[in-house]
DNA sequence: GGACGATTAGTGGATAACCACTATAATCTT
DNA sequence: AAGATTATAGTGGTTATCCACTAATCGTCC
């Protein structure tokens, strides 16, 4: 007996190579090739596919979008998610809409074969790399971060945003020295040194705050 | 008569995609196909191919890395390099060091086949979606940032870095007097006020500059 | 040769950020 | 109740940056 899929990615060579290595399966047939979110959706619904791989960074839907709206249809179409950057966000929210499968882009063609085949058989199936890229963000992600106090925080974002403390004083209703005071400790807890330290920190990392 | 080309990419499946639309070129023999930067110099050197396809982003030598040395060995070999980010500074560098084509990884197909073809008959290709890219760029660009004279610009990157005055001023053997004297100017050309502004703009523009 | 711009170097002053303390009140924990 | 943490506020000192000047040297263009 042949299972179906549908294969959904945006980037056309990436998706070819998609196409060429499932067509390998003996037991899997490709019915649908699509290359944005609102037409994956569509075609999932219409040919009920037993296997749906999807990238998730995609136009339109994201590939995560289609899982958790087929999901809701009561669907038996099992899930495999590709993404190119390991993001812990994207994990996260995989991993709680109930995806089958996740896999990294840069991931081994051999991975890609045997992840298909296993979430086929009712396994569940996560890229190596994920796991050790878990513990790298739980480690680089700054643990110190994690040690600001809830106002720090405020303060750290503030000066993210090229904010002066004179400036963080006036918005917060807080005396300077407050501010100046709330500056050093997180310098402090931050282990960093030198004069506008803090600032270059907080720029350059104000995305993680 | 058959040309011949290798193919380097880190990505797998990418690669697989890559190498399945090039077969597909009649006139074209795949002589190697690689996934590191080193291995893809290498195998240049050894097979002297006509064209070579590289991603630029890749582990030990970049694209870029493996066309600068090989040209300076008076090769005939020429070059496409792909990337996944509409990235200025790689196409910059990529047309100073004399690349035949330039494609973005999420192209369609028929670019990359066209592209190749033409290559192979001298002509150079960029990426549709790369002028875009650049009138864009050219825009916002910061019609200021032009103004800076290139001593300026040397030392606006190297206050981007989080570089103190101090060191920059070892770093180019002047006195620390002239970095303060040029900070003055660029803040003046650049229209900045307050503490610390020439910082806070270096950092936050350090991709355009 | 003269005008101009760029680079170099200096002086002097203002201020924001850093750094190290002390200290009080509120809150939460044990 | 005692202890820890947090937020608040202040003092005093150092320093990097900013800002406004002046000035010498060098190369380029007219």
């Amino acid at each position: 007996m042949k299972y179906t899929a549908i294969v959904a990615d945006d980037h056309p060579i990436f998706r070819k190579g998609l196409v060429e290595i499932l067509s390998g399966i003996e037991n899997l047939e490709i019915v649908a090739e699509l290359s944005d979110g609102l037409q994956a959706y569509q075609s999932i619904l219409a040919k009920r596919p037993d296997i749906a791989i999807l990238d998730i960074e995609m136009p339109g839907l994201s590939g995560l979008d289609i899982c958790r709206k087929v999901m809701s249809e009561k669907s038996d179409t099992k899930f495999i998610v590709l993404t190119m950057h390991r993001d812990k966000n994207f994990f996260n929210d995989a991993m709680e809409i109930g995806v089958m499968g996740y896999l990294l882009k840069d991931n081994a063609i051999t991975e890609l074969i045997s992840c298909v085949e296993k979430v086929l058989k009712g396994e569940k199936c996560v890229s190596r790399g994920i796991e050790n890229l878990f513990e790298l963000s739980g480690q680089n992600n700054m643990p110190e971060l994690a040690n600001l106090t809830a106002t720090e925080k405020v303060i750290l974002k503030l000066i993210a945003e090229t904010k002066t403390s004179a400036e963080i004083a006036q918005l917060l209703f807080v005396s300077p020295n407050t501010v100046d005071n709330h500056r050093s400790n997180i310098v402090k807890k931050l282990g960093l040194e030198g004069k506008n330290s803090l600032l270059k920190f907080a720029i350059q990392h104000k995305e993680l705050l």
